[in-house]
DNA sequence: ATAACTAGATTGCAACTTGCAACTGGAAAT
DNA sequence: ATTTCCAGTTGCAAGTTGCAATCTAGTTAT
């Protein structure tokens, strides 16, 4: 593997980490894809603190990650929920998660996604080729952007 | 998408966040895939403080993410280099990768990771069902082991 | 041998972040 | 009018981070 990519200007990971890189960020996600959206739930579910929360939330939506909502009918509530960009990162919590399940947790994951039409739990995520094929580390490497080829 | 897995006891994000989600932890492993193993390769390229490093790569080294080998022709070299736990954490760090890039960034990250057969730059991580199908979050519930069909 | 060099790790201190608990303030419910 | 609820803020103690200087073990040079 060629010593490439030691530039920090042009990835972006840090980009991503920045925003979500913290202990919480991703834990509030998963639990707002399972369907929570109130500051309170948050709460009961994760064990986070009060403040800590309300400072994630709000960075959340300051970067575009969830949108606040208050509701029409009582305004004291307000709703969590996940914006296109939050969305977007379900493959990367679900890489983490599926990690977490392989190495981490004695225990399967459960509950799991599964495709609604066929009611199958979801494959791992995996790095694919182009043409689509499933492809390992080994068979990797890094190249300029300028260096790779066409697409047929 | 019905409110399920609040169950933090059965989820794998917990124990995989306890391990690598944290600021540091993703930028070592990049460096890593990069081909860096020497203390002092990243200190200079992450601008990582000394102690914060020594103290993240003897954590990934318990973790058994990366593994610590002292070089037997120059005993004061130590080299770090990722294990199969470590290696299989490049999914979830692609996912984040590429989604900093097309939220985060400006820029299109660069090098970017190549099929070495046909030289062409891997497909984006998405999510795919249990037959290969790419599936999107709106396609996906959540569903107890217990209820899942069977594979075919 | 001694001195100088190197990679890696440790220590001390200041700045920041976290966690907990108590509090505020507006909005419904009684 | 009072109580309860939801969301969020504030104050303070404890923990974590970042930086600079220092230390240690093994390596090369004299």
């Amino acid at each position: 593997m060629e010593k490439l990519c030691d530039n920090l200007e042009e990835c972006g990971l840090p980009s991503a980490l920045e925003m979500v890189g913290d202990r919480w960020s991703f834990m509030i996600l998963r639990a707002t894809f399972n369907g929570l959206c109130h500051f309170e739930e948050f709460l009961n579910v994760l064990g986070i603190a009060r403040n800590i929360l309300a400072n994630r939330l709000s960075r959340l939506v300051e970067d575009g990650i969830m949108q606040r909502e208050q509701m029409a009918d009582d305004r004291r509530k307000v709703e969590y929920r996940l914006t296109e960009k939050g969305v977007d990162l379900l493959p990367a919590l679900l890489a983490l998660r599926q990690w977490g399940e392989k190495y981490g947790l004695g225990v399967p994951s459960n509950p799991v996604l599964a495709d609604r039409r066929d009611n199958l739990a979801i494959a791992p995520i995996r790095i694919h080729a182009a043409d689509g094929r499933e492809i390992g580390w080994h068979e990797l490497q890094w190249r300029d952007k300028s260096e790779l080829g066409k697409q047929g």
